[in-house]
RNA sequence: AGUCUCGUAGCUCAGUUUGGUUAGAGCACUACACUGAUAAUGUAGGGGUCAGCAGUUCAAAUCUGCUCGGGACUACCA
């Protein structure tokens, strides 16, 4: 057996080899079932929608998801992985219906309950094959075969029991909200529609100011003020860009900090003298400025300039209380005089528009709603023909016949017919209002306001906010709860728990849970039709026996008993389906005898996912200890935008249900961008084929580069010149690595058969050393769910240490000579490099890396895995980190860079050897340092002696320098004095100083002793020398090329020639030759002289100078022509 | 509009928590070298208003405030 050599890396050809290879070994059931069981690490899959097809930000997701899986799975513990789907929501609705080419209305009549039904179930798998397929290419391990899926009746059933609970605890209760609706399409919109393209646009409404007069005989403080003259008309200026809400105002709204001014003046429209209360930042853009002060004697009907003057000031706060005159009185009541028309505070006032004062109509805006109800303001409302009580603008967006002058008038232009908005006298219901308004001395401005306004994006016509009934989950009962909880959480980045999700908990609404949809989880309550008497169920058992109760109730019909035993019987047999309509049948029979039905709605669909701890095991029907085993999660991880979604659902039920969390770490990953940092859109085309990206980089170097290159929080801009980048840079050094180690070890025949070698020499030491920290780094740096510093670590390692240091200095080991103590060193020392990287980076990269330790472990059998993912990860060695070796080789390595980069600058070859060097000593632990690892730098720069030079020989040229750090907190502000007089010091000076440690500072009265800690020296100069410093390091080089280094360098090129010929005739390593070579002058001297390091270096059993050489190859040295000619011994 | 986040070389990113005097790396580019790891490698070079402005400080990429720009989320507001 031997290592197995390749002919060049194939990454992807790797990834499908090895993901045969896990296929047919069960890798991936054994990682989990080879774990104890007492050892669990829980993880929670949050559930992808399979009705789309997966894009390359699922790759990203995914991988880490799986990474901190596999690290864990390393470090012994049983990592399940319950692959789930989501299955519900509008977008597999609306893909139904493209498919089908119905709209909702059609169901039941074009198509039947059942086919739409079966169309979903049909929609929402549609591309699970190809999810499936991605999963497993990218590597990405999670059990696919038992998924949980949220539309199966045990997992509704699951959430019902979930909701039972709720509703017992009295956190399920139904009001109603301010929600985006669609009067022309007779429907509530989801913020996800609201947030279609398109939906918002620009458009142009009819603005007012309308005055609100305030009331005279009050009590209130300020009435003083605002009346200061008998008969006063003193107004409030409210701005509003729907008037049509005007009829429906109940109050009006202040900033309690923002200052408001009283001021007298004439309405445009009526000339009426007005007083009139706003904003004081805002006065300038109702009133001219040029107009101010003018004659109010002079004033006369119909003049441009209206004179203005301020009458008085005060803070919105004392404005609060003060009771106006309702401004279109249709419909008033009790309630509302008594508790109505007020001044009232809102924290979302600003003065940016407007007047700053905001008019409320709580049955029409959210802020307004909010505002009212934390006030105490009733709203407008009128009893509609069941006596329940309705806004003024009813579902189909007109007024009501209260509104006695526009009723039935359609409160938006768009919704009157094109006949109707066209005819010649045609005037919107706003401008009607407006007309009103003016002719009544109530509208101080009127004007045309261009604003974006949403739209229903189905029926292209403008939205209203409107109120709706809607079931709610009182998660502000627990909100402290939640925030309290949260702070255990763990978060990466830890700004999304504590800012983003932190501040969405502390300004938590309450949830709304209903949808009026069709395809999703149905709200298991059923309720009379008074509403006075409803009932919750928590179970199919539940369900069964209140529909047996109906049965037997007798007040069922004769069609509702047969439906009744129908869905009993099928409740039985576990055949009947949970979803609608087949649930909207059952009629259940309430304690007094009515009968109930189920109310219409479904459920919030993240309710689905957010429940997925307990209904991915049918909890608690059944796997009542896989539940409690795995809950709560020790690690998830989704993209960011699930801040809101996932994550927070999964913590509110948590919270609500057990009072704890759901989860103890989460990772939150940011987006995937194209390479210009746009999102990515099948639209602008821009958007990467995950699939055409692993086939042609592999999925490692797509994890590696997604992992490597950022943060996963931080958006990835994702280029495809990375990838290769990575495959070269990364894949391609380790992987030239191992192709070193298996041609020699091959050739040597190594097969880690010998006991480790204790003395190695300092660079097997040093990489050892290095290898260890690494291990620890790495570790920590996973442990931390931080997978880019990890990444990081493990490039470095191998790219600058491994391959660039220590391959590069050790190769003579492993060429040359006999299979001695030092070459198995060698070899052990790299297959130990070798295998502990692919062990660490096997987390980020499965692939490679078992392919890497299938590789070496098959010869060497060292460990008895027979997979990298059933390994251990790498053991910190403390004994075996030295910091003192890492120090002595970063300084042999600074060295001999600056060696090569005098050389270079020279123009001497490496080849070309040179006498030796001058190091510059101050202090005497440096020589000790370099001396232990002179071997090395003497090797790698082609030189032959260091001499150490130190003080007392007097050419040293010293620099000093101050330590800022260390002196600054002492110097302070004469800082620069101090720097400016250590930097000045002549080398006399200094050298006292250095006698004595120390030296004192005087500048004026202030003096400081600076000691010789404070400073730092070092040796800038030889004179004379080639020299070059790095940091605190100089090195000078002795350049002088005698006769005797000459033709040792032209043996040197010599060799190298032969050796290029060795390989152009495609020799192998290890075969000997014989070698003739013309006779030239300029060489005969040299191989004279060094021929038998010749022979040793080309493997030559002879070696031939002669005269007349017909055939051969010619080749040049320094310009030299010469003949070359090698055959094999 | 609010909240969060980012802004450092042509590109991708370190460095910012804890302020310290030549601001780094890789890629790309240019030149030279090397060539039993070779679709590899080394050395050198060019390339920076550390987004901008102001402040604190002896000293700011780093701390504070404001502004601008990118992105995400939330809201849609008179």
């Amino acid at each position: 057996m031997m290592y197995k050599e390749y002919k060049q890396l194939n990454l992807s050809e790797t990834g499908k080899e090895i993901l045969e290879y896990w296929k047919s070994n069960k890798i991936f059931e054994k990682s989990i079932s080879n774990r104890p069981a007492s050892r669990p690490y829980t993880f929670y899959e949050g559930p992808p929608s399979a009705n789309g097809m997966p894009g390359i930000h699922h790759v990203m997701a995914r991988s880490i998801k799986d990474i901190f899986c596999r690290y864990k799975t390393l470090k012994g513990f049983r990592v399940e992985r319950k692959g789930g789907w989501d299955t519900h929501g509008l977008p597999i609705e609306l893909a139904v219906e493209k498919t089908l080419g119905i709209t909702k209305e059609d169901i039941g009549k074009k198509i039947s309950v059942d086919e739409y039904n079966a169309a979903c179930r049909k929609e929402v798998m549609k591309y699970t094959d190809v999810w499936n397929d991605l999963t497993e290419k990218m590597g990405y391990w999670v059990d696919l075969d038992n998924p949980y899926i949220t539309y199966e009746n045990n997992y509704i059933e699951t959430l019902w029991w979930i909701l039972k609970e709720l509703y017992s605890k009295g956190y399920l209760y139904k009001g109603y909200t301010i929600q985006p609706f669609s009067p022309a399409a007779g429907t509530g919109l989801s913020s996800h529609e609201l947030n279609q393209p398109g939906t918002y646009r620009n458009v142009k409404d009819t603005s007012i100011v309308a005055q609100f007069k305030v009331r005279a005989g009050q009590v209130h403080p300020l009435i003083p003020v605002l009346f200061d003259t008998e008969g006063e008309d003193t107004t409030i200026l409210a701005w509003t860009t729907t008037p049509w809400t005007l009829p429906s105002n109940s109050a009006l709204a202040v900033g309690n900090n923002i200052t408001y001014v009283k001021i007298r003046t004439f309405n445009q429209y009526t000339y009426a003298p007005v007083s009139v209360v706003l904003a004081k930042d805002l006065v300038s853009k109702h009133l001219k400025a040029e107009a101010q002060g003018l004659s109010f004697q002079d004033y006369k009907a119909g003049d441009k300039l209206i004179p203005w003057e301020i009458g008085a000031e005060f803070k919105g706060s004392e404005l609060v209380g003060l009771r106006y005159e309702q401004l279109m009185p249709y419909v008033s009541n009790d309630d509302l005089e008594k508790n109505a028309f007020r001044v009232i505070s809102g924290d979302f006032i600003t003065t940016e528009d407007g007047t700053g004062i905001v008019h409320i109509a709580p049955t029409f805006g959210a802020d307004d709603f909010r505002a009212a109800r934390e006030s105490g303001i009733p709203a407008v409302l009128v009893m509609d023909e069941f006596g329940k009580p309705q806004p003024l603008v009813d579902r189909q967006g007109r007024f009501v016949s209260e509104v006695s002058d526009f009723a039935g008038r359609y409160v938006k232009e768009e919704y009157f017919s094109a006949d109707e908005s066209g005819a010649a006298d045609f005037k919107p219901t706003d401008v009607l209002i407006a007309i009103k308004l003016k002719e009544e001395n109530k509208a101080f401005d009127v004007k045309k306001y261009e604003h974006s306004y949403p739209h229903c994006w189905r029926t292209d016509k403008p939205v209203l906010y409107y109120p709706l009934d809607s079931w709610f989950i009182k998660t502000t009962a627990v909100k402290d709860r939640l925030v309290e909880l949260n702070k255990t959480i763990n978060w990466k980045p830890e700004a999304t728990g504590t800012g983003r999700f932190g501040n969405w908990l502390e300004n938590l609404v309450d949830w709304n849970l209903s949808r009026s949809r069709y395809w999703g989880t149905p709200l298991p309550i059923w309720r009379t039709e008074d509403s006075s008497e409803e009932l919750c169920i928590g179970s199919m058992d539940e369900l069964k026996s209140k529909i047996s109760e109906a049965i037997n109730s007798g007040l069922l019909d004769n069609e509702e008993l047969d439906k009744a035993q129908a869905q009993l019987h099928g409740l039985t047999e576990g055949n009947f389906d949970l979803h609608r309509p087949y649930v909207d049948d059952v009629i259940l029979i309430s304690s007094s005898g009515k009968k109930m039905l189920r109310e219409t709605d479904l459920i919030d669909v993240w309710f689905d996912s957010g429940a997925m701890p307990y209904a991915q095991w049918h909890f608690p029907f059944e796997n009542k200890d896989k539940f409690e085993a795995a809950y709560p999660a020790d690690f998830i991880a989704e993209g960011v935008d699930q801040t809101r979604g996932w994550f927070f659902t999964l913590h509110a039920i948590a919270v609500m249900l057990n009072d704890s969390v759901a989860f103890k770490n989460v990772v939150s990953n940011g987006l995937v961008l194209d390479k210009n940092g746009n999102k990515m859109s099948k639209r602008l085309g821009n958007a990467v084929d995950p699939f055409e990206t692993i086939d042609k980089y592999s999925a490692d170097a797509t994890r590696w580069y997604m992992i490597s290159n950022a943060s996963p929080w931080d958006n990835l801009k994702f280029n495809i010149e990375g990838l290769d980048e990575v495959r070269r840079k990364f894949f391609g050094t380790l992987y030239n690595t191992y192709a070193f180690f298996a041609l020699y070890a091959n050739i040597d025949n190594f097969k880690y058969a010998e006991e480790e070698i204790e003395n190695r020499p300092e660079i097997d030491r040093w990489v050892i050393s290095l290898l260890n920290t690494l291990s620890r780094e790495v570790d920590s740096y996973y442990a931390d769910f931080e997978p880019t510093r990890a990444a990081r670590a493990i490039q470095e390692f191998v790219d600058e240490h491994l391959s660039n240091w220590f391959v590069r200095l050790s190769r003579r080991r492993f060429w040359k000579g006999d299979y001695t103590e030092d070459k198995i060193s060698a070899y052990q020392t790299l297959y130990t490099c070798l295998i502990t990287v692919s062990k660490l980076m096997s987390p980020i990269a499965p692939f490679f890396s078992e392919r890497l330790f299938l590789d070496l472990n098959s010869i060497t059998g060292k460990e008895k895995s027979e997979s990298i993912h059933l390994s251990d990860f790498p053991v910190y060695h403390a004994e075996l980190v030295d910091t003192d070796l890492e120090e002595r080789m970063s300084i042999a390595q600074n060295i001999s860079s600056m060696i090569l980069s005098l050389r270079k600058k020279v123009g001497i070859n490496v080849r070309q050897p040179l006498n030796k060097i001058l190091l510059p000593v101050l202090d005497s632990s440096f020589q000790d340092k370099v001396e232990r690892v002179k071997e090395l730098i003497l090797s790698e720069t082609n030189i032959k002696a260091i001499e150490y030079i130190n003080d007392t020989s007097g050419i040293i040229k010293k620099k000093v320098k101050p330590n800022f750090k260390a002196l600054g907190s002492k110097a302070g502000k004469h800082m620069k004095d101090v720097a400016a007089f250590i930097t000045a010091l002549s080398p006399e000076q200094l050298n006292d100083f250095e006698n004595a440690e120390v030296i004192q500072f005087v500048k004026d009265d202030f003096s400081l002793e600076v000691s010789i800690g404070d400073v730092e020296i070092i040796a800038e100069d030889v004179p004379g020398w080639q020299v070059t410093n790095m940091g605190k390091l100089t090195v000078a080089l002795d350049v002088t090329v005698t006769n005797e280094l000459k033709q040792e360098g032209i043996s040197r090129e010599l060799v190298n020639r032969i050796q290029n010929l060795r390989k152009d005739l495609d020799f192998e390593v290890t075969d000997k030759i014989n070698v003739r070579t013309s006779s030239h002058p300029y060489i005969a001297e040299a191989v004279k002289n060094n021929l038998s390091y010749i022979c040793a270096e080309i493997l030559a059993d002879s070696f031939e100078l002669v005269n007349e050489l017909n055939k051969g190859e010619k080749v040049e040295i320094d310009e030299q022509e010469l003949l070359i000619s090698i055959t094999k011994a």
